[in-house]
DNA sequence: TATAAAATTTAGTCTTGCCTAAATTATTGT
DNA sequence: ACAATAATTTAGGCAAGACTAAATTTTATA
């Protein structure tokens, strides 16, 4: 049986949080999903019992996903971000406004929709923000990136990807012209805020922390 | 509020089954939904006291829809005609494919999604079944239409529309060539059994009532 | 190491939309 | 007119997925 959508909503986003390793805690799930804490205890609850189990859990320990979980975190992701792509080239949709859209749609359409619009497009590596697209197969490509929160003086790369869906920061980006694929350079480090001073085309910038976790670089 | 998915449905099958004029019954209703007569009288009630009332409604009489379930209910039929017609035109879908993705993708778009497809398709009047698109302004096109069941021995015409997604016959119909925009010319009729022997590009064919009572036909 | 604070879980409730079984109302054939 | 049949409604239940309030467990702090 196919995931409800609420279903995929939540190992989706088990699937990102748990990208870095560590489980995916209670709260931070009813963060992302907003959805109360409680409510988020009692579907994680339901999730690690279905056969086969689609989390792993241990109360107060977080949550992972299972193999079977994360394959089926994989069919979304994989539709969302296929359908991003398709959007913003067949649509005109700019890479701030296709998010909401995707996470709609990513829940309802057809095996044979996903084949045709992955075709329609020469099956894409990545999507408008950069991420990795999925494989048919879904198995999600490795990419060797540094966030650019990790750079320093005189470092340097090209952008591969936005982390994120916040359309605010996007189209801030997109007027810096910090965009995947541009290439930029580190020209200065302030330890105390965190702040990154850097070089994109010509002209400089200083960038917080809170925007440079979400970009990532492949270093050069 | 816009309506949920399973209302939206609802309204849209009542739309459909009152275009005759007559109310809907709950037997009707039930059939076309897949839903057991029980519930749709409870969904029925529910639908005739909202505020404001989608449908009219009154014990033992059917149902039909008041101006602001007209609406909701156009609303559904344009998402799924503009659907239809761009999944066609852009991915490729054949016309007996196309039903089931429009089935479930129309009650997830946004009204932007609807205004880009409508613009990418330089807003056409069809779908690929030859079914009127309610305009964005939510009115319904009139249409000069007979059934080819009424039609009669030398009277002839062009076929506008093919009314229900039964796959099956859209195959049937597309290897005859009966597709919409096509000439035919009634040959002969059959009083008993209701057939009609037509001529479509020098071929003729017999079909049943099952069949000419599905083919809406603008006489010349 | 004892509290205080934060995170998490439990318990109980609500809404939506469906179901079955039984009761009621309408229609039909004689 | 009246029984049989068909259509519809009522009554009672269930599952999914959310919520609030209260209890519990963990973690941080003094
Ligand atoms: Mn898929
Ligand atoms: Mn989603
Ligand atoms: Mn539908
Ligand atoms: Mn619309």
């Amino acid at each position: 049986m196919k995931p409800s959508t609420s279903i995929q909503d939540y190992l989706k986003r088990i699937y990102e949080l748990t990208e870095s390793g560590s489980p995916a805690s209670t709260n931070d799930l009813a963060r992302e999903l907003n959805i109360k804490p409680a409510s988020v205890t009692g579907m994680i609850q339901k999730l690690a019992s279905e056969k086969p189990a689609l989390i792993e859990y241990q109360k107060h320990q977080g949550v992972t996903l299972t193999s079977a979980g994360k394959k089926a975190a994989l069919e979304v992701i994989r539709h969302h971000r296929l359908l991003e792509t398709w959007l913003v080239q067949t649509l005109g949709y700019s890479w701030d406004e296709v998010h909401e859209e995707a996470e709609k749609l990513e829940h309802v359409i057809s095996e044979d929709f996903e084949r045709r619009i992955a075709a329609a497009l020469g099956h894409p590596l990545r999507d408008p923000h950069g991420e990795l697209i999925p494989t048919a197969d879904l198995k999600m490509p490795l990419d060797d990136t540094t966030p650019l929160s990790a750079l320093r003086k005189n470092q340097s790369g090209k952008i591969l990807s936005i982390k994120g869906a916040d359309a605010d920061l996007l189209r801030y980006l997109d007027e810096l012209g910090l965009t995947p694929n541009t290439m930029i350079e580190v020209i200065d480090y302030s330890p105390f805020d965190h702040n990154l001073t850097i070089k994109v085309e010509k002209k400089t910038h200083v960038l917080g922390l809170s925007v440079t976790s979400k970009i990532f670089i492949e270093e050069s």
